[in-house]
RNA sequence: CGCGGGGUGGAGCAGCCCGGUAGCUCGUCAGGCUCAUAACCUGAAGGUCGCUGGUUCAAAUCCAGCCCCCGCAACCA
């Protein structure tokens, strides 16, 4: 028996310096989706999330709290692993970069990196803030009342030179140029690997990889004075989750290299510059593709804590549900692009889509199985060109739907399903089965045997954004739970006739303004 | 002349590469239906396709110039 296809899948790791946001929930909810697709087409996917406990901005932010960063990480990353479990996100994995296993990680791709020749020890200098603990480049310094030089954070700064491990970027240049010339999908969407390759031929210059200013992080293996700079320690941990360094290991023969890494625009550039960098110096494969996706926005503005128009993943998740954040995230932002939150929209796309289109088509022709037909799935006479046009559209719509998927396209596949779930429902009206129950009750049956049975369908391609309300709709469908991936669509998987299922209700309800009250907007 | 993306009915988008009745979703208005979660179906109103000029029988679509918005521009989720 052939082994199955495998999909390894990660988001980028959270500084837990403070609360997720929105942000981090909406890479958290896209990344899911993407896993749970790919399982349902029966890959064997390896999810991996989690936070990134190093770095100066944990150091900082512990210290202006009065408590370690220990202390801040133990304190904020068990939010996040709360949030991925909230938001049903089904990670097979959840990493914290001060594990064990992943400081042998980093050593061993630093030890690869230097024996390949890349690292070398040289002088770093720049503005330094033993206040802030950081360096600040000259552009970001402000005056002070006394001429002097400060930081954006007001504490004053001194030009500082320090011993620096480097990493021969420089020597990468034209080796990335080639891997992106060569792996034209390994940046998504194209847009950012335009900005990417754009900068990469604007010439590469060393990279300071490691500080002696401060300890919290990975020691540089043979120097423990030298602390690994953040993005040697946060990139590495996609390795990490699949057992690196040992690359005999199970999980590391079966998913490296990643088939995607899903981040946030800003960082494409560690992600498709650096990391293939380091990979391609260390003798591991680069991932296949890297994605950035956009920003969310409150009404168009940048969501700041200074603004006070944060949105709270947890808050959202409470008040709208689960399933239905997540379907609203999904559809409404072009994925790759940058997106609007707010109020209105979420409310609007849950009636509309969800409680009109979809839960209504669902309640309008299960209740009447339920009310005819025994509460059994009725068995169908004759089809008509109608009845066989709307199987047709429902049994064509995965191959759309998985070209859709093929390109981060997440929008699009809903798009398609919802131009389903908009025909079915056309069909219901014009096929009348209302109409037929006392002159024809075969014909009836017909029509309704057909609407399950695409709602079948159309539940199941449903399951990755919605995984919770498609379950129940599938329960309702009677459909078995061994029956519910993507190899039961179209005509193998058809409806049993004479099954019996269960009486209906409602799966997604009308959002109703005055339930929640006003409380974030 | 740094690189790139974009400016289309009230909102959000597609169409532009391969010129030829401007399409979709939401919203608005008017009908229809009654199975259903005041849901569903049908129809209507609403657009100088950023500006100017050019090519062409014909341009949102090709070319040139201009205006505006946004992202990237070396260590910043």
């Amino acid at each position: 028996m052939a082994d199955k296809p495998t999909y390894y899948i990660t988001t980028a790791i959270s500084y837990p310096n403070d609360a997720p946001h929105i942000g981090h929930a909406y890479e958290a909810i896209a990344t899911d989706a993407l896993a749970r697709f790919r399982r349902l087409q029966g890959r064997d996917v390896f999810f991996l999330t989690g936070t990134d406990e190093h770095g100066i901005k944990m150091l900082q932010t512990a210290k202006a709290q009065g408590i370690t960063p220990a202390e801040l990480a133990d304190r904020n990353t068990p939010k996040f692993r709360e949030m991925v479990r909230v938001l049903n996100c089904s990670n097979d994995d959840f990493i914290r970069t001060r594990e064990e296993r992943h400081k042998l990680a980093c050593q061993e791709l630093w030890r690869r990196m230097q024996a390949a020749g890349d690292i070398y020890l040289d002088i770093y200098a720049g503005w330094y803030s033993v206040r802030d603990e950081a360096y600040y480049d000259e552009s970001e310094l402000k005056q002070g009342p006394d001429g002097s030089k400060l930081s954006p954070q007001g504490t004053p700064v001194e030009w500082v030179e320090e011993e620096s491990y480097f990493f021969r970027l420089s020597a990468y240049q034209d080796k990335l140029l080639r891997h992106y010339e060569e792996h034209p999908e390994f940046i998504g969407p194209e847009t950012r690997a335009n900005e990417v390759k754009s900068f990469v031929r604007g010439g590469l210059q060393d990279l300071s990889i490691s500080r002696t200013t401060f300890d919290w992080g990975i020691k540089v293996p043979g120097d423990p004075k030298h602390i690994m700079y953040v993005w040697v320690d946060a990139l590495t941990n996609y390795l990490t989750g699949v057992g690196f360094p040992d690359e005999n290991s199970p999980a590391f023969r079966k998913y490296w290299p990643a088939d995607v890494h899903i981040i946030g625009k800003d960082i494409i550039r560690f992600h498709a510059v650096y990391w293939p960098a380091f990979l391609m110096s260390a003798g591991v494969a680069p991932p296949k593709r890297v994605f950035g996706h956009g920003f969310l926005y409150n009404r168009g503005e940048k969501m700041s804590k200074s603004l006070g128009n944060v949105v709270d993943p947890f808050t959202l998740a409470k008040d709208y549900g689960v399933d239905q954040l997540r379907y609203f995230l999904l559809r409404e932002v072009p994925f790759g692009q940058d997106g609007n939150y707010s109020r209105e929209a979420i409310v609007q796309r849950i009636n509309a889509d969800l409680a009109n289109d979809l839960g209504n088509l669902a309640q309008r022709s299960l209740s009447m199985i339920a009310k005819n037909c025994d509460g059994r799935v009725p068995k169908p006479g004759a089809l008509t060109k109608a009845d066989e046009a709307i199987l047709a559209a429902a049994d064509g719509a995965l191959a759309r739907v998985e070209q859709a998927i093929e390109e981060f396209a997440i929008h699009r596949a809903l798009e398609i399903v919802w131009a389903l779930i908009a025909d079915a429902n056309r069909y219901f009206a014009g096929e009348e089965p209302w109409a037929h129950k006392k002159s024809n009750p075969e014909r009836m049956r017909t029509i309704l045997y057909v609407t399950a049975e695409v709602l079948r369908q159309i539940a199941i391609m449903v399951q990755p954004v919605m995984p919770a309300g498609a379950g129940k709709l599938l329960d309702q469908l009677a459909v078995p739970a061994g029956a519910r991936d993507f190899a039961a669509l179209g005509g193998k998987g058809r409806l049993q006739p004479g099954t019996a299922v269960p009486p209906p209700e409602p799966v997604f309800p009308r959002y109703l303004e005055a339930e929640s009250g006003a409380s974030t907007c």
